[in-house]
DNA sequence: GAACAGATGGTTTTT
DNA sequence: CCATCTGTTC
């Protein structure tokens, strides 16, 4: 096989792609000990991630299919298998023909090299496919379950009933772990409360036994544990599994050495994102390395940690190196990579000073402190920029204004001192709004209504108008629920009246109010969509009949039963009534849309009786139309059915995309606006979590609540639950600020950028301390900061 | 520093 | 809708 500093060589030559010193360790360390790679934004990770693997293939000898790469998401695992397959293969022609690997056992080895056989996926989609093929013999291979589906069974399995039993004492212990501080008011906010404690249970490995013994709320902690329980049983003989059953399952087969067939034929695992590793995932990968010897390579950056809801524990990536040996007696060796090669000097200096900026985040960034992150790009002399305005109208207005000067005016002209200026402007060959992303907490364009009002904009709608002003489209698929979609709502309506017509005298339908559990904004809903279907009706839209059809549907009974089949999926009339709305099978979005309604149906055979079909027979006409209402229009209705953006797989260029920052992890653009505080006019306590806590974020207090039950209880609560809601918007907030390339764009609220603010954010430089990084006390008060990082336009 | 009028804003993330 | 925040007035 080839030598590692040929590898190299031989990369150099073929991918075009010089690595730095620090790559190139990371890529020739030996694969006798364990790698753990600490890597900053923009250094390469991925890259260096891919090349050890190919490493493993060329210099090792291991064929692709004893090589695993995981990803945290399906994303960055599309991404993996993209860069393996695209450098994999010119590597292979490059090195047939290099002068060490000449001798005919090893030509004939490299021939037979397939490297689509690379296992290369998240942990989930690994255990799955392997659960599947290595399922005991007479049983089927388990399905997985997930959202509303998976939380109706939690709530009907057993949650439901311990609630009747001990509702005052859950109503006090949940209180502490609901956003308001108040006991949640319905069945599905009462599952969504507790999801995350049962997931725990799983992701952090929770001493069960002693948690549903402990106290305080001993009797609302011990109904919960045995609402788990059966909820755990119910999926088991059901053949069901959650996601977090599913990695718990692998583990428990792969210990009991029933997956070793595949296991162990493993030698080399390598980990993205390890630093949203939680310690379920922990014990996979150090049992995995246990049985297979494994070489095993991590790479993360603890800055970067956002996942602390899903169980994500950053100290398993800080703490990797002890952590390793105590359970597996190996001792890993740790490479930095600090050289970015992404931003502009002046964009690295901003987030590594903002980074840098409180020194309470310190204390939680991995020690001893990597180094700082040192740009490679030249300076194109574009400050960061800053845009802040009294009002959020006011700045989507000039923010529009900004964005079309650059990609549609030929560029904006940004005045840094009287005399001088620098352009910012498209690339010169088709730069286009695709270049640029916008970044905020949260992409929906209405705040919720309450009462009767108009829902109210949010900066991303307000955006969005401006820009369609100017016939320029943005792209936020999850800016507005699926219900709220206009022609979901007209094919949703057509639907209901389909199962239950309306007319003046029962405006909701026969059967729809006396349907269980929908909530008033559920009925509203339904009363929207049956309106916007009846004005659909009432056009007599191409190619005509739509009123005869519905009709047919609603008028049907038992008496004419015989002209009409048994069982009626309710698929099958959905995809009649798409002959009226053809923009169903021709238009990305609405395919999105479909596809999102055609799930809905699909998963509500997991859990509804009549399984998603229309039945003839009385009285099943009746219960199987409601079922239809309770099981799959009423999820929709309440926003609990999510689109699947992946399925888009082309975003068109002259759009502009709005997404969170979570979502923009691991992505990097020419051109980023991050939206600091636009929704933020007062120092309002509902909206101090996502700018400047005041208290704990119920994610951190559950990690205090369940320390003693857990393995890593101790390592997480070193530092407060206060100062780790502060460490996790910090995070974020670093996220946002490195992924541009050319240019950043900070924009808010004029009041986030006044001294003695009193909405502070600590996207602004706000220390948790109350001071303001940003602002130098020695130059004086003014209104607004006189010495700011960047350059207000 | 109390009392009042008027403004403000109400949860995000993934397998 | 209504608790909470901000600014004004005495």
């Amino acid at each position: 096989m080839l030598s590692p500093d040929s590898f190299i060589r031989l990369v150099d030559s073929v991918l075009k792609r010089p690595l730095n010193q620090e790559q190139q360790n990371c890529v020739t360390t030996g694969s006798a000990t364990p790698l753990l790679i600490i890597a900053g934004p923009g250094t390469g990770k991925t890259t260096v991630l891919v090349l050890r693997a190919l490493r493993h293939l060329f210099v090792d000898g291991m064929l692709p299919e004893t090589i695993v790469i995981t990803t945290f998401t399906k994303k960055a695992a599309q991404e993996v298998r993209t860069r393996w397959l695209d450098w994999g293969l010119p590597l292979i022609d490059a090195a047939l023909a290099h002068p060490e690997l000449q001798s005919p056992g090893e030509q004939e080895w490299l021939r037979r090299v397939d490297l689509n056989r690379c296992v290369t996926g998240t942990l989930d989609s690994i255990c799955d496919a392997l659960l599947g093929e290595f399922r005991i013999a007479g049983t089927v291979p388990p399905v997985l379950i997930e959202g509303y589906p998976a939380n109706q069974r939690l709530m009907r399995e057993g949650l439901a009933e311990a609630y009747r039993q001990h509702k005052a004492q859950l109503d006090e212990y949940l209180s502490a772990y609901t956003f308001e501080g108040e006991a949640p008011r319905t069945q599905g906010e009462m599952a969504r409360v507790v999801r995350p404690i049962v997931d725990r249970f799983t992701h952090d490995r929770i001493d069960v036994g002693a948690y549903r013994a402990s106290s305080p709320d001993q009797a609302a902690k011990e109904a919960i544990a045995n609402a788990h329980e059966s909820y755990c049983a119910a999926l088991g003989a059901a053949s069901q599994m959650d996601f977090a059953l599913l990695e718990k399952a692998f583990l428990e087969r792969m210990t009991r050495g029933e997956l070793d067939e595949a296991v162990r034929s493993w030698r080399a695992v390598l980990v993205d994102e390890y630093q949203d590793t939680n310690p379920l995932q922990e014990s996979i990968y150090f049992e995995i390395v246990r049985r297979s010897s494994a070489a095993l390579s991590v790479v993360g950056d603890d800055d970067q940690s956002l996942y602390r809801f899903r169980g994500a524990t950053v100290e398993l990536f800080t703490k990797f190196v002890s952590r390793l040996t105590s359970a597996t007696g190996l001792t890993s060796s740790t490479e930095y990579l600090y050289q970015n090669y992404r931003s502009t000097p002046e964009i690295a200096a901003f987030f590594n000073a903002f980074a840098q900026g409180d020194s309470n985040f310190s204390a939680a960034r991995i020690h001893p402190a990597k180094p700082a992150i040192s740009p490679v790009r030249g300076s194109t002399g574009l400050p960061v920029l800053g845009m802040f305005r009294p009002s959020a109208e006011a700045l989507a207005a000039d923010l529009a204004a900004f964005l079309r000067g650059v990609f549609r005016g030929g560029g904006a002209s940004i005045a840094l001192s009287p005399s001088a200026s620098v352009r910012l402007s498209g690339a010169p060959s088709g730069g286009d709004f695709g270049d640029a992303v916008f970044l905020s907490h949260s992409v929906n364009e209405f705040k919720n209504p309450w009462g009767a009002g108009q829902p109210e904009p949010r900066m991303p709608y307000l955006l969005r108008r401006e820009l369609e002003q100017h016939s320029i489209r943005v792209f936020n698929p999850r800016g507005q629920a699926l219900a709220d979609q206009e022609p979901v709502r007209i094919l949703l309506g057509l639907l209901l009246e389909c199962i239950d017509r309306s007319s003046m005298s029962i405006p909701e339908g026969r059967l729809t109010p006396d349907v269980m559990g929908l909530t008033n904004v559920a009925r509203g809903r339904l009363q929207e969509w049956r309106n916007a279907a009846d004005r659909f009706i009432a056009n007599n839209p191409p190619p005509g009949g739509l009123l005869g059809f519905v009709d047919a549907w609603s008028t049907r009974s038992s008496q004419s039963a015989a002209a009409w089949p048994d069982d009626w999926p309710v698929l099958e009339i959905i995809f009649k009534l798409i002959t009226w709305l053809p923009a169903f099978q021709s238009d990305p979005e609405h395919q999105v849309w479909l596809e999102a309604i055609s799930r809905a149906v699909a998963q509500s055979r997991l859990f509804s009786p009549y399984g998603g079909s229309i039945l003839n027979d009385s009285p099943h006409d009746d219960r199987s139309r409601s079922s239809v209402i309770r099981d799959i229009l009423r999820p929709i209705a309440e926003g609990l059915v999510e689109v699947d953006e992946e399925l888009i797989t082309q975003v068109p260029r002259d759009r502009l995309s709005i997404m969170t920052i979570h979502q923009s992890k691991g992505l990097e653009f020419p051109l980023v606006v991050v939206d600091i505080s636009s929704g933020y006019k007062s120092n309002h306590r509902k909206t101090t979590a996502f700018r400047f806590p005041d208290s704990a974020s119920s994610v951190t207090r559950l990690e205090d609540d369940l320390a003693s039950f857990t393995d890593v209880g101790a390592a997480r609560i070193a530092r407060s639950a206060l100062d780790r809601t502060f460490d996790d918007l910090m995070r974020l907030f670093y996220v946002a600020y490195s992924r541009p390339q050319t240019a950043l764009l900070v924009v808010g609220l004029e009041k986030t950028i006044a001294t003695a603010s009193t909405v502070k954010t600590v996207a602004s430089g706000w220390r948790r301390d109350g001071t303001w990084s940003w602002h130098n006390p020695s130059k004086g008060k003014t209104t607004l900061a006189n010495e700011l990082p960047l350059v207000r336009i």
